[in-house]
DNA sequence: AAACTAAAAGAGACCGGTCTCTTTGACTTT
DNA sequence: AAAGTCAAAGAGACCGGTCTCTTTTAGTTT
């Protein structure tokens, strides 16, 4: 019959007052922190609380208060190092300012992250972080706002969306490295993502729903046409959207009888990938090929040769976000602001002239 | 004065209610799902509740069901690659069985892990998955068990703790590879860990709070012993926490007059720093210093030379413990159930044998 | 057609806090 | 000593759902 002395069947603020002899709305004081409270009835009600192990109920809180002191963060894949470095960031922040994060994973789909917003909304977040699987789709995310609960976009931007926005500026950093292969004399320069469009061919940046990637492209494709090459659209290809359909894609691609000198990855898991095919193929990096990634994952430099890659502020990327979100929350926010953080090519040994 | 049609200041379901011409208790019904309803009357409601745009509020929900659907995380750091492939089989489990995930990272700190447990346990989680940063101290988790919520320990088990944990087969690992060291010559093996001690030096396993880390280190100095190696302890570095902190350890060893001849990484993200170290003291891996790290991160197939691994289940060792947590909230559970998933040792080329 | 049964709907308490409004009582003020 | 002031405490409504208990309605039985 061992029953625990603490058998905490739930200990409510009525309970503590009943057993300080005070009322509950004295109790409810001195236990929430607020109002006027004598000391004695002070003293009385925490020792009360203490002896009974009290502990708030934060759902019954959120209920009166409307506040959950919760955020929301929707991003695609926790599991690639972009989020889950900018993930950090987020709950950092979060943590100082005493909000606690609900963490939800698209997966890049964009039903599953429909439902995922009505959930979080549901639940009654207080904010939202997001970042969107497609720019074009975003009625959801003007519900959540119209709700009256800031949203934040998180690395993808949407036109249609007059929100706070954080992102990297892909566009001068794709401009950038496609002039910098352009001038070593790549003409065959591949561009490789993980979006995909419904025929998994692209053919303008607008069937590309991701707001970072298709600034990217069209960063990449105005270079190129700028340098009078034209017909670029054909070296950009989507889909990598798992490493098997990343190998697939690039085997076929080097394979192929007009195979690119230079491939530029959209994100750190293709660079790896890519990576990974060179080498079963045994084409040597920069010679064979050169090679760029974006997102400064930490192998990077420790490779053979290191790669060359777009360094983005991730982890500020998430924390940016997230003060933005608080401050809002916080009744700071004025007007939405977009915020653009500045990205850095590191220069390594992965990129060297075109082959004659 | 633009008003939207949808000022949804919170639709209610006495709004509902009203609106249909029915009872709060019929609306509560029909958008509830439970109880009997008339198609009449569901009609009527539905209708409402769509015109109205109703939202429910989980969080009132919650008050009286006394579940809240959500599912408390803590672990050390997201950022770690180990921890965001075993976050990703938790937030896969939860989405396909209706669980919302809150995330809290404890930085590996005991304070921000029982504040931690204490901000989770207030928002009333249904259940609890936590990477604990110190066997020894877990007086907050048996105060959470108390309290009638189930615990999942992930990675790191404790004999204080009879719930239910998963872990891989630690010990067995660190065996395996110390005799494979062994056998190839080593006698001059460090082992090094992100796992600290007030004095930052390692006298005993006794020493080491982490469950995991202190079963590898035991099956070291086991295999040591029994190959009568003697005084290994010296071996075992502490204190990795941070790359800086990994550096600065790695380069002391090896620039010492008694260098090792091999290192055991504790984890990828200190398995890199070595290589990087290595690279910088112009050290060549295998020939001068043979390198094992856990954890089959993606980037140790890619480097040269390969990185010898442990493989580790991560994706699975998340995906499980949530299983065994979501089987328990649906009372499924019987005793409280140990697994222990197995590692596999990947030979790649960083292991040679000792120089003479 | 009266009596019986079961389905459907309504009324209202309840979850555990917050918070407004009212009352109590100690301390000034002249 | 009577009036005035303000801190402290109490009473009870409220948040938005769920859920029990009671009443109404419709359908079945003989």
């Amino acid at each position: 019959m061992d029953q625990s002395p603490t058998a905490n069947t739930s200990v409510t603020v009525a309970d503590v007052a009943h057993k300080a002899g005070v009322s509950k709305a004295t109790a409810a004081r001195v236990l929430g922190g607020y109002g006027t409270v004598s000391d004695r009835a002070r003293e009385a009600v925490t020792a009360a609380a203490r002896a009974l192990d009290y502990r708030p109920n934060e759902l019954a809180r959120s209920m009166t208060t409307g506040r959950s002191g919760t955020i929301g963060v929707v991003v695609g894949d926790i599991e690639n190092p972009f989020f889950s470095l900018a993930m950090r960031g987020i709950t950092d922040v979060a943590r100082q300012t005493g909000f606690t994060v609900v963490l939800i994973n698209s997966g890049e789909e964009i039903d599953t992250e429909k439902a995922a917003i009505r959930t979080l909304l549901a639940k009654r977040v207080d904010g939202l972080i997001v970042s969107p699987a497609k720019e074009s789709d975003v009625g959801h995310l003007k519900e959540a706002t119209r709700s009256g609960r800031p949203l934040v976009l998180l690395d993808r931007g949407s036109d249609a969306l007059d929100v706070d926005t954080v992102i990297a500026d892909d566009r001068h950093a794709a401009e950038g490295i496609t002039c910098r292969l352009i001038a070593l004399g790549h003409r065959r320069i591949a561009y490789l993502t993980a979006c995909d469009t419904p025929d998994h061919r692209f053919r303008t940046p607008a069937d590309i729903n991701t707001g970072s990637v298709r600034r990217r492209i069209e960063g990449f494709l105005g270079v190129c046409r700028d340098a009078d090459l034209s017909g670029m659209e054909d070296w950009v290809h989507v889909g990598a959207v798992t490493p098997e359909h990343t190998r697939r894609i690039v085997t076929a691609m080097l394979e192929s009888s007009q195979r690119p000198t230079a491939i530029i990855a959209s994100d750190s898991v293709i660079g790896l990938e890519v990576f990974k095919v060179c080498r079963q193929l045994g084409l040597g990096i920069p010679n064979d090929l050169s090679l760029v990634s974006f997102h400064d994952a930490d192998w990077t430099s420790v490779t053979t040769p290191p790669v060359t890659v777009v360094r983005q502020p991730v982890y500020r990327l998430g924390e940016t976000a997230a003060r933005l979100l608080v401050d809002r929350l916080n009744g700071k926010g004025a007007q939405a602001s977009r915020v653009v953080l500045q990205t850095e090519v590191i220069e390594r040994a992965s990129v060297t002239e075109a082959p004659a």
